[in-house]
DNA sequence: ACATAATTATTTTTT
DNA sequence: ATAATTATGT
């Protein structure tokens, strides 16, 4: 039987409160303070340190007592390179460090300032603006998104003649993934077309030509595409003299969430730091969820061997988030891995209820039942705040989103339709980056064809036209639009001249109500629900207004989108109270006192999409061990039995049995609270015979005879 | 020739 | 719900 021990710590004896006040590293345990005081001791210790940190085991606090105990032994937060996962974990950090300083140094020490702290892509992007003019970059590059950069990719592919061949082609979309993953894998393009996508092995060599003239492509129109930011980066690193200035730039490159890293970034670490003086990962080898876009364990497996010296390894084992019913069946779910690093967490959060496992006939009474337990829940004191609803692909919280609507349960959405890929929000971003850089081909295609009238064709013409213009101007409004276009070309011309009398910033961010104003007309031709899409255009100019000048408004909203859509109203304000619905992968860091899953059910968990190899269906339980071990005091897990399909029935009435998730099996099932609901429900293979009493629609017809 | 309306297929997860 | 494809209209 797999159940976590509840073990006591000896070291967690109650510890008088004025000791405590005085030295914050006080709470935390054996192992936690050896990973936080490594290499600040006596004799000091340089090797480089690995925190195998499992679930709910005070990572984030450990690594924030680590940078703080570090700032207090002398190093400089100016030389601290913190790379995490997310704009939301950097800022959490430094909060956290500023908190454990303040405790220290009381209360009058200014908030700590941690200028290299953010994501491997930002950190990346900045870096490249530095040295751009030593690695023969230039400086204004912009940065594309992955809608922008599947559009090119889809314009290069036109330019190629790879659309009209006789057997379909790979999709824009299928062919960035490629492309990406050969990127971030660092593996031969034929390996990644064998192993991850076989059905494209046949246009290997159309593939590479393709992926050949995306890179001249990026390249003419001064573009980085999100892989760029980190292959520059990694390439930089490679070259000695480059490595050495930028690695001698920081004491410290603390790393967190280092199970999620790909190739490219454990080799910009390594040159970094070829030592390992001065380097901390932290991660959890059971928590990886991110192999789909080129992550690989082996990193966090492999790096105790990486460096010169090898490195300090520490385990958190002890568990403080959940209660120990959650634990025993997350250690249960994940002991059954193939391929892991040993290790088992404990609690000492004794509890007496058993996570439920909900088994529904069909989606709806899902949503019904968790809308039910929610106001439950809510009524016992629990926040909606304190609750969240995971799932493993954005479209499962559909119903559940109808049904929260119709009770007035407001929530968040995290994960799913992003802010950036709504059509309507790339238009206006569109509008603002043709005016930033009018040789920029996707951004004027996109924007001169919001005008009736005008297709592809035109749309070329135009930007020719521009091209061989010295002023982009002129040749705007030299062009003879077809008729049907006269109309809204004038208010175009118009538009697009006053945009471009502000070179400077001069006229940011007025700039962006001019063109939204030019854009709504467009915007309620295009659109029946012109409504909840304006809201979003009006919050665009908002935001805008809160950046110094155009471009670093585009570079910012590229590597750091808001990542909840702004459905109708826009973000609820903050002491309002609201549920959280979240993707799995979106919900990694986080916890909540009430865990709702849904759908764990085979087909959804894993999905249906990732069960061909065993490292794949791994993934999927590590990602039913995520959704599990989020959960403090409640858990819920749903298992509907029956639910509609909309991905391959065209005509959408299909539905489809399905059993609960594999990763659960029968040995589990004494370690969850069953409950059948609706409780009284008929079988329908022991109802009574069908016999025709009446036909009932016969009596609706004759109403109208 | 070009634009646009209609139709059909496709969809994980994200920096 | 939207992107690619095809059919239809100017």
């Amino acid at each position: 039987m797999l159940s976590a021990p509840v073990r006591t710590d000896p070291a967690s004896e109650p510890i008088p409160t004025t000791a405590r006040r005085l030295d914050p590293f006080a709470d935390l345990n054996p192992a936690q303070r050896e990973a936080v005081q490594h290499g600040t001791e006596a004799e000091p210790d340089l090797r480089p340190l690995l925190v195998i940190a499992g679930a709910g085991s005070g990572k984030t606090n450990t690594l924030a007592h680590r940078v703080a105990k570090l700032i207090l032994h002398g190093a400089d937060p100016q030389r601290m390179l913190l790379l995490t996962f997310s704009r939301r974990a950097a800022q959490e950090m430094e909060q956290r460090v500023a908190g454990v300083l303040r405790r220290v140094l009381g209360g009058t020490t200014t908030p700590t300032a941690l200028p290299w702290s953010g994501t491997f892509h930002s950190i990346g992007a900045r870096l490249l603006r530095e040295y751009a003019g030593r690695i023969g970059l230039e400086t204004n590059f912009t940065i594309s998104d992955r809608g922008d950069a599947e559009d090119l990719l889809g314009l290069v592919r036109n330019d190629l003649g790879l659309t009209q061949t006789k057997n379909r082609f790979p999709q824009k979309g299928t062919c960035l993934a490629i492309y990406s993953r050969v990127v971030n894998t660092q593996a031969p393009l034929a390996e990644v077309l064998q192993q991850n996508f076989p059905w494209c092995s046949a246009w290997e060599d159309e593939l590479r030509r393709l992926f050949g003239a995306y890179v001249q492509a990026k390249q003419e129109q001064n573009v980085l595409d999100y892989d760029d930011l980190l292959l520059f980066w990694s390439e930089m690193m490679g070259e000695p003299s480059l490595a050495t200035e930028v690695g001698a730039a920081f004491d410290h490159v603390l790393v967190d969430e280092y199970q999620d890293t790909n190739r490219l970034q454990a080799a910009i670490l390594l040159g970094l730091k070829p030592e390992g003086t001065g380097v901390t990962v932290v991660g959890d080898d059971a928590q990886s969820i991110y192999a789909f876009r080129g992550a690989t364990v082996r990193n966090i497996l492999d790096f105790p061997h990486q460096f010169r010296q090898p490195a300090r390894s520490v385990a958190l084992e002890q568990n403080y988030r959940s209660i120990q019913p959650i634990l025993a069946v997350s250690n249960a779910v994940i002991a059954a891995a193939s391929e892991r690093h040993a290790k088992t967490l404990w609690t000492d959060r004794a509890g007496a209820q058993l996570p439920q496992l909900v088994s529904v006939p069909d989606e709806a009474s899902e949503a019904r039942w968790v809308a039910d337990r929610i106001l439950q829940h809510r009524e016992a004191g629990l926040t909606l705040k304190s609750q969240a609803v995971l799932f493993r692909t954005s479209s499962h919280s559909a119903v559940l989103e109808l049904e929260l609507t119709r009770r007035n349960i407001p929530f968040v959405k995290f994960g799913g339709l992003k802010f950036l890929e709504a059509s309507h929000v790339k238009d206006l971003l569109a509008i603002l980056r043709f005016a930033q850089n009018p040789r920029g081909r996707l951004a004027g295609l996109r924007t001169l064809q919001l005008m009736p009238g005008i297709g592809p064709v035109t749309a070329t013409r135009v930007l020719e036209a521009i091209e061989q213009a010295a002023d982009p101007r002129d040749a705007v409004q030299a062009f003879e639009p077809p008729a049907a276009a006269a109309g809204e070309w004038a208010a175009f011309v118009e538009l697009f001249q006053a945009m471009h009398k502000s070179s400077g910033s001069s006229t940011w961010p007025a700039e962006v109500g001019l063109a939204k104003r030019w854009y709504l007309p467009q915007l309620e031709r295009l659109h029946d629900d012109s409504e909840a899409r304006r809201a979003d255009v009006e919050n665009l100019e908002r935001m805008a207004s809160g950046y110094a000048d155009r471009e670093r408004f585009l570079t910012e909203l590229t590597l750091d989108p808001p990542d909840a859509t702004s459905d109708q109203s826009g973000p609820p304000g903050r002491d309002e109270d609201y549920l959280i619905l979240s993707t799995i992968h979106s919900a990694k860091g986080q916890e909540w006192k009430a865990v709702f899953l849904l759908r764990a059910v085979d087909g959804c968990i894993p999905s249906d999409l990732g069960t061909g190899s065993t490292s794949e269906i791994d993934e999927e339980r590590r990602l039913l061990y995520v959704a599990l071990t989020r959960a403090k005091d409640h858990l819920h897990v749903m298992t509907p039995h029956r639910f509609y399909i909309t991905q391959q029935g065209s005509m959408g009435d299909r539905h489809v049995y399905a059993a609960r998730t594999r990763f659960i099996s029968d040995a589990l099932l004494p370690q969850f609270e069953s409950i059948t609901w609706p409780l009284a429900s008929v079988d329908p293979a022991r109802r009574a015979p069908q016999t025709v009493v009446m036909q009932i629609r016969d009596r609706a017809k004759s109403a109208w005879r």
